[in-house]
DNA sequence: ACCTGAACACCGTTCAAGT
DNA sequence: ACCTGAACACCGTTCAAGT
């Protein structure tokens, strides 16, 4: 009433988000909340309040909520992919690489739960139609190909169609991480050794060489 | 207006269900609908519609819809837990009873797929105290236990904690079942092969007796 | 090209009221 | 003891309108 507004003025929050990367920004803000406040949480309508933009404005670059998870499911298969890179790789490479990689995997699953959750079950399972332009699990799967195919090049692992190899290691640490995840492994412990056991069980049955060590 | 109603009429539906079991009827519609339509047709207005019966009237015998969903929850785990038995029974109750218990374990996520969802990451990931009275899961879980303990005492497993063997078990099964219903697994036959694969594996990871026979 | 505001259809849930 | 009907708070989504 009073004042006279020479600036436009007020509109604080609107006024950094305009110019700015609107889609990463609603992007890493459903990060934020599924990780924070899980994903029941997630509603468009907290989304453009925490950005400071209308509720409907992110229809001006996802089609939908589906969308948007997505491209949270994606950029989840990106940051995986690049730690079980690092895994295998800081680990050397070899049986010691390929058993930090299977540790690696729990471990994210574990740390990201509900971002893990929207990895799976959503974008994906809903028929090829739906899924963005590069499927971001296969760059996370490739990594895995890329190790067993040359651990079988360094004699290490049995000769077998890699990609079924990858598969089954898939199906392994997926497993033990969706366990976890839903609460049937009740203690931390439960989780830790589970996954030991399951990884050393694992590569006596990919990789070749002592023959199974009697079990003590 | 014009027809003078001696007997209260109408209402056929309705009286089809005050007298019966109403918190088993919508019990199974919840069921016909998560098989048919999937969880996201769940809705309690259609249960209500279909029961011939008001909306908020489930509301008498469940708590709420959550609620609702751990009934569908626990009546998987009772109908898994007979078909994980019967294969195992059926199937000799040695490698060939336990091999077609995890192909039984994969072949049921795959024909309920929605059921099966429902089933994890609901109940069971919300913590203990959501949780049905007895958990349905350890049912599931225990013939499995069992089985390996059997096993074991037939000189047919590994001699180690049963309950860690189980867990691991598990894992494998729940994995390659994961796997098909996300998508990964474009074509059925990947699922059979994987199926195949992983069972095979697991039993030379888990049975004793021959040496790994050479993967040729 | 991007965003808003009102409106719409549809949820789960509560609660006073009925029988 | 069991069920109803209206009401409430909260969704995702559409669309004409603004700049």
């Amino acid at each position: 009433m009073a004042r006279p507004p020479k600036k436009p003025a007020a509109r604080p929050k609107a006024e950094r988000y305009h110019h700015g990367d609107l889609p990463r920004a609603m992007l890493s803000e459903a990060l934020r909340t599924i990780q924070r406040r899980g994903i029941d949480s997630l509603t468009l309508r907290s989304v453009g309040e925490k950005l400071g933009v209308s509720r409907t404005a992110l229809y001006r670059h996802f089609a939908n909520k589906e969308a948007l998870l997505g491209a949270v499911a994606a950029e989840g298969f990106r940051r995986l992919r690049q730690e079980l890179f690092e895994a295998w790789d800081q680990g050397g490479r070899g049986r010691a690489g390929f058993e930090a990689m299977g540790a690696a995997y729990i471990h994210f699953a574990v740390r990201h739960p509900s971002h893990y959750r929207v990895m799976f079950g959503g974008a994906l399972a809903k028929g090829d139609a739906t899924l963005p332009p590069q499927d971001k699990s296969a760059d996370a799967f490739g990594v895995l190909v890329d190790a067993l195919v040359e651990l079988q090049g360094a004699g290490l692992a049995v000769s077998q169609d890699a990609h079924l190899l990858a598969l089954f290691v898939w199906s392994v640490v997926h497993g033990v991480a969706m366990l976890a995840l839903d609460g049937v492994l009740h203690r931390p412990e439960d989780t830790e050794t589970l996954s030991r056991f399951a990884i050393e069980r694992l590569w006596s049955g990919i990789g070749v060489g002592m023959p199974a060590e009697a079990v003590k």
